[in-house]
DNA sequence: CAAGGTATTGACAACGTTATCATTGCCAGC
DNA sequence: GCTGGCAATGATAACGTTGTCAATACCTTG
């Protein structure tokens, strides 16, 4: 036992040539059997199979990446806003799947809304050689990632477009989901909307900021800027905003919350004012239990896991070589009434 | 232009021998800039620096990882029962903060309950060579990664101990948590408390449900295995399960959710039955939004943060070489009062 | 029986890097 | 001027695999 414990200090993985030695076979047999191609005798196929059970052999994919053609690595890598966000979150579930279901791997990483560490991490991702990228992008300057291209790196965008680069892209559309939210709470009465939304340099923020804006002026409603908060972040920030806005001296009788975290802020605020059930909450984004709010809340639902699936969809069918112009898939909001934008203003018929 | 394109189709990119070409140097003199190894002029870094810097030489780290010593990746894997899950998600987050900042990667993949899928995963990421395993275990014995071991892969386990298997494990005091908020149930007056519990083949059902034993043992409460319901799998069955236990002869007046989708499934069964305010409820696990349903939901919070940092912490230092005996770490569980859980029983003093 | 084909197998180089060890140049000390 | 020592540099061989192409064995066909 004491032999083994010595053995083990100095033990390594057995190699295709230990395979290849005990099978009485070439390296080049084995790893035709290793990778199922053509040419083996079934006789000889055996004979490889036991030597790769008895020695519990494992194919080392490092080195097999390396000599591969292109030096592809079967891997992907992903750039998240905030794992912890259920877009995100969804979002990678729907990405994971679908490449364990190739036989890829994920590798991921959160960047918040920095660029800088968008950037080191594509470097990092660059640097192992990752087949693909799955980016929801932080910076507002993508050009660099010509290097990548020029690696055959292929790309997707996700939630946001690049900018000055042009790539394949899944998003939602943004501003005409935030008019149909806006135009609900009008349709119920209400012409004192106010609009709470994300840090600003986020380009979905000015998105959702411009439907609102379409909404009112379809509504011939004129556009009263202390009815309008930009450049929260986080729901503690939402939470403030919200109260200031209601507190002030003309409030409004209905908010339109631009992102999830913005609206827990806000129904906490509501709450704590009491106002909750008086003043109407339309929000975008769905998130888990906002149905089981009092009241519920109405909202603008992304579906993450389809924006993941197209995601995964289109980068494959890059890597499988497709070569067609870049193309923007948009994912459709959908608006689920639960209560709480529906709550009627003074103005409701 | 023409002619760049052209070019650019049979690119690749630039190797360390380019950058040893354009330097003057040798391949080694290039590699030691790189990895920032000793024993190079300044005049001679910089002109590396330079030639990495006009050809944009990115390192390729597979052929570096298949070349270093014990082919050490700098990468790590992450089985997760569900990302979905605020818990695993909590972890993930951790985990990948405490990796970047040691330079490592994490691959992650989500392995449900399925003891199969456990295996599969841990044999790709083996066949990529990580360095390190993070495992939420879904199976009943560990056994098999003896092979890993004698790899030198280092694992540590989360949220649940390995069976048949020794080895570093981070966890919370299920039973004794557990046994906490059940007995907190008690001492509002409630004798009659009913247990819904996840999937009995998780250990951590098996210990939560101990914990719910212990408590009523401990009061003198005689068990009623009409109130206890285990197996239940996700938040809709989890629905039913409330439903059917609260339609029974004798029905419990309190609940106590064993998981987060169960308390989910519990509280909607709750309010459908308008029983939410007169049957107290106590939950294993937080999630964002249960202090803001009604009434609040006292539970018993995990801390997915410090679990996923500590097991970061006990996994490198492993890789770091230390050697000392496998250590179980304990991360605390808190009992945080919302209202749910205080409403009164029969028996209240 | 020769010619040509097909199926099986293997030898060898290569992928891009790092480990090992040798070589070179330079200076201090005697 | 010679020796020893140190710092800088490089030549070469790996790492474990797959791509290329050649070699062999065995048929089939005329």
């Amino acid at each position: 036992m004491t032999d083994i414990q010595v053995h083990d200090a100095l033990w390594t993985p057995p190699t295709i040539r230990d395979v290849a030695a005990r099978a009485g076979a070439s390296l080049k047999t084995v790893s035709r059997v290793v990778n199922g191609e053509p040419g083996v005798s079934p006789d000889m196929e055996r004979r490889v199979r036991d030597a790769i059970a008895t020695l519990d052999y494992r194919p080392n994919m490092t080195a097999s990446n390396l000599r591969r053609v292109g030096g592809r690595t079967r891997s992907i890598g992903l750039l998240l806003s905030n794992v912890g966000n259920p877009l995100d979150n969804g979002v990678q579930r729907a990405i994971e799947q679908a490449a364990h279901d190739r036989g890829f791997v994920v590798i991921g990483s959160t960047i918040g809304e920095d660029a800088r560490r968008e950037r080191e991490i594509v470097d990092i991702f660059t640097a192992r050689r990752v087949d693909g990228l799955v980016i929801m992008a932080a910076g507002h300057d993508q050009s660099y990632l010509a290097e990548q291209r020029r690696m055959r790196i292929s790309m997707v965008f996700i939630d946001r477009p690049p900018a000055m680069f042009e790539s394949d892209t899944v998003v939602v559309d943004n501003e005409e989901g935030s008019a149909r939210g806006v135009a609900h709470l009008v349709s119920h009465g209400h012409r004192r909307i106010g609009f709470l939304g994300g840090v600003s340099s986020v380009v979905t923020t000015e998105q959702r900021l411009a439907g609102y804006f379409g909404a009112l002026r379809a509504a011939d409603i004129e556009i009263d800027r202390s009815l309008i908060a930009v450049g929260i972040q986080g729901s503690e920030a939402a939470h403030e905003a919200a109260i200031q806005m209601m507190s002030g001296s003309n409030p409004p009788t209905a908010l339109f919350a631009g992102q999830n975290l913005i609206t827990i802020g806000a129904v906490r605020a509501l709450r704590q004012l009491d106002l909750h059930r008086r003043i109407a909450l339309v929000c975008f984004d769905d998130v888990q239990l906002f149905d089981l709010l009092d009241p519920g809340l109405t909202v603008l639902a992304q579906d993450p896991w389809a924006i993941g699936r197209k995601a995964a969809e289109t980068l494959f069918s890059r890597l499988d070589g497709s070569n067609e112009g870049h193309r923007t898939d948009v994912i459709p909001v959908e608006l689920i009434e639960r209560g709480s934008g529906e709550i009627p203003g003074p103005f409701a018929g």
